[in-house]
DNA sequence: GACCCTGTAATTTTTAAATTTACATCATTA
DNA sequence: TAATGATGTAAATTTAAAAATTACAGGGTC
């Protein structure tokens, strides 16, 4: 299992969000377009970060924009807003191991030691990169582009 | 995307081959059984673990033994045999976005910088934890479980 | 040569992800 | 104050990925 594509499409939200919302109505539909998705989608997501409080939205009227300086941003606490237990989900382990076996009966507790393990240093990693880093990735390659 | 459960029966075999190994004659049959999976499915992770050396098979009489010190098996080795780009597959990326906005020309690469960092913090994270010290948490486990 | 195993291709089934449809709710404005 | 154009969500459908099954061609050993 994997973390699914509603980060980068979470990702590709809020820099659009960050160039175009103080400017534009940013809306649903404007999102989808330009991620090549759907605004339900869109809005499921857009729903997540707005109730972590890195977005707001204004309802009835539209419109989305930042409601967190950037550098609060980080890709664990998209991650985690989208999906709020990704981490163990990170590996799945097969559901039914035997449990007349000891290395059945006990797999899924040993599993779980490593798989922690790996869960608190990717957290980690994630809680590393903010969206200040990844708009300023952004503007370099954007500038490299033209 | 996540890491699919292949790497966790893997683990489960290889902690099964370690203490059965060298007394019994594991087959894909017998490993199918431990790890409430089938045959085919053992035979295709076995196949792969075998082609990297971790492990050897006796082909035509059957059984399966390790041909690795402990030590040098990581989780990583484990992971790359099995799926060897699963690193990159972490994250799935929107496969549509608008080649005429800003953002969506660019997100792919702007994704790639995150990501790739990210990636590499996984790859040490998994070099980090050997079979060793998996079946050692399995020793741990199986003694309290008594 | 019979038996039991592995290796692998091809198909089917199952499961998860994404999209679509539908509609209730809310703010603006004409 | 009713029309408009948004969001928020539930439910159903479609699509795609993962896993299991079926099938069979090898290879050792008794």
């Amino acid at each position: 299992m994997h973390i699914s594509t509603k980060c980068s499409v979470a990702i590709h939200c809020l820099i659009f969000i960050y160039e175009y919302g103080d400017k534009k109505k940013v809306t649903s539909d404007i999102l989808a377009l330009s991620a090549g998705s759907n605004p339900v989608t869109i809005r499921n997501i857009i729903s997540s970060l707005r109730k972590d409080g890195i977005i707001s939205v204004k309802f009835g009227t539209g419109g989305t924009t930042l409601a967190c300086p950037l550098n609060e941003i980080t890709v664990y606490r998209i991650c985690k807003a989208i999906e709020p237990d990704f981490v163990s989900k990170l590996f799945g382990i097969h559901p039914l191991p035997s449990p007349l076996c000891p290395v059945g009966k006990n797999i899924r507790n040993v599993l779980d030691c490593s798989y922690q393990k790996i869960g608190n240093d990717l957290s980690d990693s994630l809680k590393n990169i903010t969206l200040e880093d990844v708009i300023s990735d952004y503007h370099y390659i954007q500038r490299k582009d033209d």
